[in-house]
RNA sequence: GGCCCCUUCGUCUAACGGUUAGGACGUCGGCCUCUCACGUCGAAAACAUGGGUUCAAAUCCCGUAGGGGUCACCA
C-alpha cells in the first residue's frame, strides 16, 4: 500500500483554536504512527478576512505542540507551493478538464439574479437550489462566468467514514454548486479537493462539519477519475455551555495556554483525551500517543472542554518533570509575573516544593509571589495569629533561627517543636503565625521549607518586622 | 424547514448480547498533618424515551423526543 498522505489545512484567518489543534493532532498521530507523510497546506483563498499574522501564529501553535510537518510553508517539499492562492492555475487546469468532460460549465448568471431567485423562494418558504440556468448554454470565456459543477440528479452517495461508520447522501439534495469564481478562485469543495489529488493525499481527517461536503467531493473525484481519500470527521468540541467553542468561553488559542505555564505535551495529551481513549488510560507520552491512537477509537459525539480536566493534566505531566527543568520553566512565567528570580538554588528549592502545589507555572508565580516581593498581610491572618499571645513565640523563633548558622530542616524542627513544648502547645501554635509573618497568608508550603527557600537574612527581616507591628 | 449526524454519572469516557454498568476530572466526607497542597480510604453520581428482535439488550432494528451540523461567487 501506498504511504499515507495526510493534511492540516487550516485558513489563515485567526490563532490555531483548541479544535484545529486537535484535528492538526489526530492526523499528525497518525501519519507518525503509520510511517507517513503529516502535510499543512494554508487555505488563503478567502482573501478578506485571511492575514500574514495569522498564518504565523497558526504555524506558532503547531511548532510548539511540537507538531512538525513534512511538507508546508518553511519545510517545501514536492508537491509546492503548499498555499492556495499560489495554486490557482492548477484549479482552473482541474476546472477546465472537468468542463471539456462535460462534467463543469460556465454560468453567466449575476450575484444579483441568483440573490433575486433566492430571496423569491424564501419569501415562498422554497428550499433555493440554483435552478440548472446555464447547464447548456454554449461556452463562452469572454463573458464573466463562474464554473459550476453539474452534480447527477437522481442516486445516492455512500461513503465510509472512519469514525461515524456509513453516511450516505441523495443527490436531489445537492446543487450544481460554484467550483471558480468569477476572478479563477476556487472555493472550498474544489479547491481543497484539487490539492488533496494533486499532493496525493490518502485519509482527510477533518471536522464533522465538513461531512455534507463529502458527497459532493466523492462526487467531483469520480468525474475526474481518481480514487477518493478515506475520510474521518471529527466531532467538534464544545464549551461548557454546549455551544460551539469560542472566545466567550476562556481562553481557545494554545498559545494563550503556553503563555500561562501549560506545558505543551500536557495539551497534546487532555486534546488527545477529548474525543479519544485508550482503555482507563488518562496520561500519556507523545510517543504513547503515536502507538495506540487510531481514528477507530476516535468517539462519534461532540466533546466539551473542561478546563479543570486539562490543569489536572498539566499538573500530572510538571510532577513528572525533573526539578532543575521544573526550574528552568518557571523562570520565565515568575518574570513574566514582575518577580525578580533566577534559575538558582532558592528556584530549584521553591520547584521542589511548588510541584505539588501549583498545576501550572502561572500558578506557582501567582501562589508564591512572596518569595520574590514583600510581604503583603492578609488583614484576616493578621487579626488572628499576629496578636500579642504569639508575639513570645515569634520572638523566640526569630532568636533561635538568629543562632542558627547554617540552618537546615532537622534543626529548624528542633527549634519549633522546642519553643512548642516549652509552653506546652503544639507546633501548629507557633508554625502559623511565623507563616503569617513570613508569608503574609495562612497557607504555604511546609515552615521549614519556607525558611529554607527565604534564607537565614530575609527570615530574620520578616520576623522582625512582624514583632514590630506587635510592638 | 430539507438533508446529514449524535444521545452512558455535572464533564471526558469504558462496555463491542450475559458486568453489582468500570475508570478519570470535578464534588462531598474520613485519614494523614504546622497551614495549604500531595497522598490515601470512602461516598453521591449515568445507559434520553417508547416499541420490537432475543433465553438474555446500554449494546441489534424501528419510532419519538432532544441536541448539533449544513444548506454562499465563506472555510
Amino acid at each position: 500500500m501506498a504511504t499515507p498522505r495526510l493534511r492540516f489545512a487550516p485558513s489563515p484567518t485567526g490563532y490555531l483554536h483548541i479544535g484545529g489543534a486537535r484535528t492538526a493532532l489526530f492526523n499528525w498521530l497518525w501519519a507518525r504512527r503509520t510511517g507517513g507523510r503529516f502535510i499543512l497546506r494554508i487555505e488563503d483563498t478567502d482573501q478578506g478576512r485571511s492575514t500574514q499574522a495569522a498564518e504565523a501564529a497558526i504555524l506558532e501553535g503547531l511548532r510548539w505542540l511540537g507538531l512538525d510537518w513534512d511538507e508546508g510553508p518553511e519545510v517545501g517539499g514536492p508537491h509546492g507551493p503548499y498555499f492556495q492562492m499560489q495554486r490557482l492555475d492548477l484549479y482552473r487546469e482541474h476546472a477546465e478538464r472537468l468542463r471539456k468532460a462535460g462534467k463543469a460549465y460556465a454560468c453567466y448568471c449575476s450575484r444579483e439574479e441568483l440573490d433575486a431567485q433566492r430571496r423569491k423562494a424564501e419569501a415562498e418558504k422554497r428550499q433555493f437550489r440554483y435552478p440548472g440556468t446555464c447547464r447548456d448554454k454554449p461556452h463562452d470565456p469572454s463573458k464573466p462566468h463562474v464554473m459550476r459543477f453539474r452534480m447527477p440528479e437522481t442516486g445516492a452517495t455512500t461513503f465510509q467514514d472512519l469514525v461515524k461508520g456509513a453516511i450516505t447522501t441523495p443527490h436531489d439534495t445537492l446543487q450544481d454548486e460554484v467550483i471558480l469564481r468569477g476572478d479563477g478562485v476556487p472555493l472550498y469543495n474544489f479547491g481543497a479537493l484539487v490539492d488533496d489529488v494533486t499532493m496525493g493525499i490518502t485519509l482527510v481527517a477533518r471536522g464533522d462539519d465538513h461531512v455534507n461536503n463529502t458527497a459532493r467531493q466523492i462526487l467531483m473525484y469520480q468525474a475526474l477519475g481518481v480514487e477518493p481519500p478515506t475520510f474521518a470527521h471529527l466531532p467538534m468540541i464544545l464549551g461548557a455551555d454546549k455551544t460551539r467553542l469560542s472566545k466567550r468561553h476562556g481562553a481557545t488559542s494554545v498559545t494563550a495556554y503556553r503563555d500561562m505555564g501549560y506545558l505543551p505535551g500536557a495539551v497534546v495529551n487532555y486534546l488527545a483525551r477529548l474525543g479519544w481513549s485508550h482503555g482507563d488510560q488518562e496520561i500519556f507520552t507523545l510517543e504513547e500517543l503515536v502507538k495506540d491512537f487510531d481514528f477507530a477509537d476516535v468517539g462519534a459525539t461532540a466533546g466539551v472542554f473542561n478546563p479543570d480536566k486539562m490543569l489536572w493534566v498539566n499538573h500530572e505531566w510538571m510532577r513528572a518533570l525533573p526539578e532543575e527543568e521544573l526550574a528552568r520553566r518557571a523562570l520565565p512565567h515568575l518574570r513574566a509575573a514582575g518577580l525578580d528570580a533566577a534559575d538558582d538554588g532558592k528556584l530549584r528549592l521553591l520547584a521542589r516544593v511548588a510541584r505539588e502545589r501549583a498545576r501550572s507555572f502561572g500558578e506557582i508565580a501567582q501562589q508564591f509571589r512572596y518569595f520574590y516581593a514583600p510581604v503583603e498581610l492578609d488583614p484576616k491572618a493578621r487579626a488572628k495569629f499576629l496578636t500579642p499571645e504569639s508575639r513570645p513565640l515569634l520572638q523566640a523563633v526569630r532568636d533561635g533561627l538568629a543562632a542558627m548558622a547554617a540552618p537546615a530542616a532537622e534543626g529548624l524542627e528542633r527549634l519549633f517543636q522546642g519553643v512548642a513544648e516549652a509552653r506546652a502547645l503544639g507546633v501548629g501554635k507557633v508554625a502559623q503565625p511565623v507563616r503569617v509573618a513570613l508569608t503574609g497568608g495562612t497557607a504555604s508550603p511546609g515552615i521549614y521549607d519556607v525558611v529554607l527557600i527565604l534564607g537565614k537574612e530575609e527570615s530574620l527581616r520578616r520576623l522582625d518586622a512582624a514583632l514590630r507591628l506587635l510592638a
